[in-house]
DNA sequence: CGTCTTTGACCAGCGC
DNA sequence: GCGCTGGTCAAAGACG
């Protein structure tokens, strides 16, 4: 490997030498940019290029370079140069990297058809489970029956008593889990099951603020505030004003424990685009969860061994943790804990950008898990308290119950807002959008 | 004047 | 059945 890494650097190295001299004749505005394009190898396992390395050259047996890593021969190629004629050796070396070149955007293209690949199955996949949770409620044995089958909008609508809903003619029509499931009236449509039934599944968010809410990009109106037993503080009820008949809401409280730590639950699916604010909102949210409901299953395809850039993983619960014992399933996002304690345990053994192809395979994690994940982090507090862990038991909880993980998941993962993400948001790999889904969470 | 917040009342679920 | 609690409504007031 050692002598791999010297070739690769005597071949950049007798590059750039090469190019720096004709540098005048080639008309290159940019010489060193090829270079660079392919500097990626020049990482020695000190981790920084050797400038001296070529000196160490003993020989050049032209066997090519493995990149166990990838597992792509990218260096097959053997060639030898000719230390008479240097316009030969240019024009060869040349051709030599205009070939890498082309092999590295095939390559790179192959990458991301096979992401996207990746996601569209894994959407299926999801989409796949949550249609087999909602055809067989009968196996919801962990859960509350109450919410073992969720009802549709639909339903739930027919199911209202309220006179306020009637009245209004709320489409939302968020009615209590406890209410009994009407008779199917066949003047509904069926194809509604497609629209995730799990409005009841929460999330909840905690974070310092001394400010009465905390700015998630969405725009509320509140409709209520009642005093909650064993709190001191009102709990405030609001719901999402960006799109008529939107059934999103959610409640504020501040903590009994800590008063400087708001509370925030959501409730619902957005029936509209999000703003770029809310899409970070909501993929932070949704990298939590994501990382909670595959706890379970990376662990087991975890690699066994670690090193300090993929560390062994460890279950995302110390930030994020479910309970379904609670009247809904809800995922609480702890943003009020150390940030330093929780980015290693929280960061799973697998790649974070998926715009590098020389990394190991996904371990289960899709590139918008990755990605949102890397963002996560900032605007978690500093001086939290110790992370508790709820993990080992809610990851084995809600791997056993995966009508409990398609509910979940539609309504966290996959709702309809969710798909805006990337586009509205421009969530995309690019570091720049750091600040903005920081300021997602700040205090207004 | 339109929008938003406040707040008392109402409703449903749950436990006793 | 009754009381408690959580959630919601809507009239009234505040605000820009």
């Amino acid at each position: 490997m050692d002598r791999q890494r010297r070739d690769r650097a005597f071949f950049i190295s007798s590059l750039a030498e090469a190019d720096g001299r004709h540098e005048q004749t080639s008309g290159d505005p940019n010489p060193n940019r090829n270079i660079r394009e392919l500097d990626f190898f020049s990482v020695s396992k000190h981790g920084s290029y050797q400038p001296g390395a070529e000196k160490d050259v003993e020989s050049n047996d032209n066997t090519g370079i493995s990149d166990p890593s990838t597992g792509l021969n990218l260096f097959t190629a053997g060639f030898t140069v000719p230390e008479t004629d240097h316009a030969t050796k240019v024009k060869m070396l040349r051709g030599e990297l205009g070939r890498l070149q082309d092999e590295n955007g095939r390559l790179s293209s192959e990458l991301d058809q096979i992401t996207g690949s990746y996601n569209n199955l894994q959407g299926q996949f999801l989409m796949a489970l949550h249609k087999h949770a909602y055809r067989n409620p009968s196996q919801d044995s962990m859960l509350d029956p109450r919410v073992s089958h969720v009802k549709t909008e639909d339903e739930m609508s027919e199911g209202s008593q309220n006179p306020y809903r009637q009245q209004q003619g709320d489409q939302t029509s968020l009615v209590s889990p406890t209410t009994p499931e009407p008779e199917h009236s066949d003047s509904k449509p069926m194809d509604r099951s497609t629209e995730m039934p799990c409005k009841k599944v929460r999330v909840s968010v905690r974070a310092r603020s001394e400010a009465p809410l905390i700015s998630d990009g969405c725009q509320w109106r509140k409709y209520g505030q009642k005093m909650a037993k064993g709190n001191p503080c009102p709990r405030a009820y609001y719901r999402c004003t960006m799109a008529a008949g939107c059934p999103v809401r959610k409640q504020v409280q501040r903590c009994v424990e800590d008063k400087t730590i708001l509370i925030t639950t959501y409730e619902g699916n957005h029936n509209h685009p999000l703003p770029p604010a809310a899409a970070a909102m909501v993929s932070a949210t949704s990298s939590a969860a994501a990382m909670l409901l595959s706890s379970s299953t990376a662990s087991e395809k975890a690699p066994a061994g670690s090193n300090g850039f993929f560390p062994t993983y460890h279950p995302p619960s110390a930030l994020a943790t479910l309970s379904a014992s609670a009247p809904f399933p809800t995922i609480t996002l702890d943003l009020t804990r150390n940030p330093i304690q929780l980015a290693r345990p929280l960061l799973p053994s697998f790649p974070l950008a998926t715009t590098d192809p020389f990394r190991p395979p996904l371990y289960g994690y899709n590139s918008q898990m990755l990605r949102h994940y890397t963002y996560a982090q900032p605007f978690m507090n500093l001086g939290g308290r110790p992370a508790t862990s709820l993990v080992k038991t809610v990851g084995a909880t809600v791997s056993s119950d995966p009508s409990f993980t398609a509910a979940l998941v539609s309504t966290i993962i996959g709702c309809r807002g969710s798909k805006n993400l990337d586009e509205s948001s421009g969530l995309s790999a690019e570091s720049s959008c750091l600040p903005r889904s920081c300021a997602t969470f700040s205090a207004i």
